[in-house]
DNA sequence: GATGAATGAGATTTCATTCAT
DNA sequence: GATGAATGAAATCTCATTCAT
C-alpha cells in the first residue's frame, strides 16, 4: 500500500467516526504512519482528501445501481433492485457512507464550497434515474400514477433517510431491507393487493 | 429582547446557515449585538446555546404532533396527522431544524456527547409513538399486517430523510406533501385500493 | 505601557532588524511579553500590525514636513526645509523607516495587498507636496525653469534613495546632510552661484 | 535552452514579481518545466539561484558603466555617461533589477548572509567609480569643490533612489533621464551656468 | 542529469474560555 | 448583568531540502 493509499484509508476511518471537522490532518498523518506534510503533497488540502473519497465511493456506486437497474424487468423491478443494491453497498462500504453523509450534505449550502456542484450533479443524477424508473413503471403497468418527478424525490428522500437510518442508529436498528422494500412497493405499486401477489 | 434572546436568536440563524463548528462566538456575539464574554455568563459553553436551542425546538415538536395524533380516529389517520403537522412544523421554523439535522445526528456518534442522551431519548420517543399508531392501525384495521417496531424504524428515517430533501434540496424541491401522505398511506395501508378510496 | 503598545513597539524594533517575513508573531509575543494570540486579538493579522506602524509614522512625517514646509519664504527654502527636516525625522524615528522602507515599496506591486492604496496615497501626496514647492520656486525665482512634476519626481527618488543610503550603508555612511542641501540647492537653483550667496 | 538555464530565467521572473521569500521553489520549478529536485541539483539551494542572478547581472553591469566612464573626457562627462547608462541598463534588464532592489539590500543588515560581503564590494567598487570620477573632475575644472567621498555617497543614493523610482513607481512614472542628467550636473558642476553653456 | 515522493520544522491564524472590572 | 482584553492550545498549511531511483 503507498503513503497515498494509507492517508486515504486512514482519513476515511477517522472521517467516518470523528467526523471531517473534529478530525486534525495531523491525526490523520500518525494512523497512516506518515509526516504529515505528505498529506499535503500528495492532496492539496484536507478538504482535498474528502473529494477524492467523495468522488472514489460515487462512481462506484453509481456502476454498481445503474447496472443493477438496467438488467430489471419492470419499473418497480428496477427501483426495488436499486433499493436492494443501495442497502447492500452501505453494508459493504458504511464508512465511506458515513464520511458522506456526515460531512457533504451541509457543503450544499455554503456559497463557495468545491463541493457544491460536484455533489448537486451526483444528486442529479440519481434523482433522473428514479425519475426513468417511474416512468418506465407507469407505461409497463407496475407502478400506479403518480407525478414521477415527485415520486423521485420521495424515493430519494426514502433512501437517503433511511440510509442516515441505519448508519446513525442509537439503538442497533433492525435490518429493514425486507420491509422498505415492501412499504415502497406498496408505496408505489398499483395496488398493495397486487404487489403482493407477485 | 432580553441579550440572552438576542444571542439565542443569532446563534439559530448562523448555526443554521454555517453550522455550529464553523461558526464562531465571537460571530454570534457580533451579530448579537453585545460582548463575547455574555455569552458565557448566560450559557456556560458554546454547546450550552446548541442545548438550548434543541430542547425548546424539540419540547414545542412533540407538544404539537403527539396533541395531534391524539385526536385522530385511527391508527393510519394519527400517522397521516403526524406526517403533515411535520411538514407543517419544518416549515414554519426551518432554522431551528437546520441546526438540528445539521449538526446534531452525529452527536449520536460521540461517547461522552452531552448530547448523547438527550437525542436518544428523542429519537426513542418518536419511534415509541410511531410504533403505538401502528399498533393501533393493525388493531383498528387501517393498517397492513407488518412488524410495528420496524414500521416504525421506517416511517422515522422516511420522515428524516424528506425533512433533509426538504431544507437541503440543491434545486427547489417541489412541495411533496401531498404525495409523501399518497406514499404512506399505501406503504402501510391494508390496500392501495381501500386507501384511496377513503 | 498596554500590551497593544508593547506589540507594536516590539514589532517595530523585530521588523527593523530581520524584516516583516523574517520576524515570526511568536518571537513578536515573546518579546513584547504576552501571548500570541493576543497579537490577533488586537490586530486582525500580521499584517495589521505593519499596517498601523506605518499609517502612525506617517502621519506623523506628513505633520512635520508639511508644517515646515509652509513656513518658508520661497519655494527653494520650502525644499531645503523639507530636505533638512527628512533628515531630521529618519534619524529620531530610524526604526519605524528601516521598517517601511524594507518592506513596503514592493507591496505596490502586489495586485491585492491591502498597501496598494494607502502607499500610493502617500507617494502621491509627496509628490503634490514637492510640485507646489518647484512651481512656487519658479514663480518667485528661487528655482530654474525646469518641468515641475519631472522635477518633483526627482526629489522623491533622491531623498528616498539618501534615506536608504543612510540606513542601510554597510559602512557608516558619512553625514550627507549638508552636502545633500547644496546638491539640492545647485540641482535646482537658479544658479549655483547665486544659491550659495544667499 | 538547458534546464539550468530554463530554471534562472524562471527565477528571474518570479524572483521580480512576487519577491524571493515569497517564491516557492515549487513554483520555479513548475514555470521551468521540471522537477523541484532539479533545482537543488544545480544550485546547492534557493539562495544559490539568487547568487547566481546577482553576481551575472553585476559583473555585466560594472563592463558597462567602467568601460563608458572611461570614454570620457571630463569628470563631470565620466559621471553623466555613468548616470546615462545606469538608465539604460535598467531598462534593458529590468527583472534583474527588479529582483536586486528587492531583495537584496536588506541582507546586509543579516550577520551571517552569504551575500553581505559581496554586496558590500559591490557597493565599495561603485563609490569608488565615483569618487574617482570627482577627483578628476575637481582637478580638471568640470566639478565644484566638495568632499569626494560624500559626493560619491550622494550619487550612489540619487541613483539608487531613482532606479526604484523608475521601477516602483505606482503611477508610470515619467522620463527622467534628461532631466537627472541636468539635475547632476547643475549639482555637481562649478555653476549651472557654466554647465548649461558646456 | 533528472525526478518527485517524503519529510519535519515552523508559520499564521482561530477560537472557546477565563477573569478582572 | 455585561464587558472585552488576554490566553494558550491546536489546526491547517508551506516549503526548502533530501534521497532513492
Amino acid at each position: 500500500m503507498t503513503r497515498k493509499e494509507a492517508i486515504l484509508k486512514s482519513a476515511t476511518l477517522l472521517f467516518a467516526e470523528k467526523g471531517f471537522d473534529s478530525t486534525p490532518t495531523s491525526e490523520v498523518a500518525r494512523v497512516a504512519g506518515g509526516a504529515e506534510g505528505t498529506i499535503f503533497h500528495h492532496f492539496r488540502s484536507k478538504e482535498g482528501i474528502l473529494m477524492n473519497i467523495f468522488e472514489e465511493i460515487m462512481d462506484t456506486y453509481f456502476v454498481e445501481i445503474e447496472s443493477r437497474a438496467r438488467k430489471a424487468n419492470s419499473g418497480l423491478e428496477a427501483i426495488e433492485k436499486i433499493v436492494d443494491s443501495h442497502f447492500r453497498f452501505i453494508e459493504e462500504r458504511s464508512k465511506e457512507f458515513l464520511v458522506i453523509l456526515r460531512d457533504l450534505p451541509f457543503r450544499l449550502l455554503e456559497q463557495n464550497s468545491p463541493f457544491r456542484d460536484v455533489i448537486a450533479a451526483y444528486l442529479l443524477r440519481v434523482l433522473k434515474l428514479f425519475k426513468d424508473c417511474i416512468d418506465q413503471g407507469k407505461k409497463d403497468g407496475s407502478i400506479r400514477d403518480l407525478p414521477s418527478e415527485k415520486g423521485a424525490f420521495i424515493l430519494q428522500g426514502v433512501l437517503n433517510g433511511l440510509c442516515r437510518q441505519k448508519l446513525l442508529a442509537p439503538l442497533k436498528s433492525p435490518d429493514l431491507r425486507q420491509e422498505v422494500l415492501d412499504f415502497c412497493r406498496y408505496g408505489l405499486g398499483r395496488s398493495g393487493e397486487e404487489a403482493v401477489r407477485e
